[in-house]
DNA sequence: ATGGTCGGAAGCCGA
């Protein structure tokens, strides 16, 4: 069972790329953000022709938006909060029909948080703080679920390693202390275990997201781990690979996050 | 030290 997920960028723009995300991942689910695209609006009929024939999408006009693709039939869970009360679409959760057992999946867009890591001069950080602390309030509610697993950008590269460089990038929005002491307290309360670094020394550079402004992104290798897959405790021994498509940085208009993929074992 | 580039509800705003 392969889970991936990538922000996709605007779905409209970039669904095609799904064929070479495909042929080298080959998910069973793939989860986006940043659909940017209402549901009337979503292409559901090239996705199912890539052999994705179950679809889940949440979106709206222009911002944010998520969906999920599956090769398994899933069932949308529809209990979530409305998160920060604002009506944006940054959640959805499915039970999966995966084998061996259901899996409960969760697609998050976490807010990117803005320029300002501070909590009264700018909303945006604000929003960004409030809504991991919700988060983490409701899935410690479904800590005691079995098979759980949440994928999505959740805009926080927690590590050292996770950053190009750490010093630089203590007061940048995303890898400030407080932003990762909210992701530590997330993953402790919901009894998340980090997936991909389950496979990579925590001494290892990973980065799954390379800004669109710099000249040459490979050259600068100027990334950040902000994209992520956790899973409950019972499936950490169903854990069999790990996989960040580097490569697709590089892909014609790509977006500026790659996909991510983990592989359970039945 | 600054500004650099994307996408869409565009000629600005969010990332």
């Amino acid at each position: 069972m392969r889970i991936a997920t990538w922000n996709i960028n605007s779905v409209r723009l970039r669904w095609p790329l799904l064929k070479a995300l495909d042929a080298a991942l080959a998910p069973d689910v793939l989860c986006l953000q940043e659909t940017k695209c209402p549901d009337e609006f979503f292409p559901r009929a090239e996705i199912e022709a890539l052999g994705f024939p179950h679809i889940a999408a949440k979106g709206m006009k222009g911002y944010n938006g998520v969906a999920i693709l599956s090769r398994v039939p899933m069932q949308v869970i529809e209990d979530a909060p409305d998160w920060c009360a604002r009506g944006d679409c940054r959640h959805l959760v499915a039970l999966l029909d995966a084998p061996g057992g259901p899996i409960e999946l969760h697609d998050f867009y976490v807010p990117a948080g803005g320029d300002i890591p501070d909590r009264e001069a700018n909303p945006k950080f604000a929003h960004k703080l409030d809504f991991v602390a919700e988060a983490t309030a409701w899935t410690a509610t479904r800590a005691p679920t079995r098979r759980r697993v949440l994928v999505g950008d959740l805009n926080i590269a927690p590590l050292e390693h996770d950053v190009w460089s750490h010093k630089q990038l203590l007061d940048v929005v995303s890898h400030t202390p407080i932003e990762v002491d909210a992701m530590a307290r997330w993953m402790e309360q919901g009894q998340w275990h980090d997936a991909v670094r389950h496979f990579v020394p925590a001494s290892e550079k990973l980065y799954s997201w390379w800004s669109y402004r710099a000249r040459d992104w490979a050259a600068a290798d100027r990334g950040r781990r902000l994209d992520h897959i956790w899973v409950s405790d019972d499936l950490r021994g169903k854990l069999q690979r790990q996989h960040i498509l580097r490569e697709a940085r590089g892909w014609e208009k790509a977006s500026d996050h790659v996909p991510v993929m983990v592989e359970l074992a039945k």
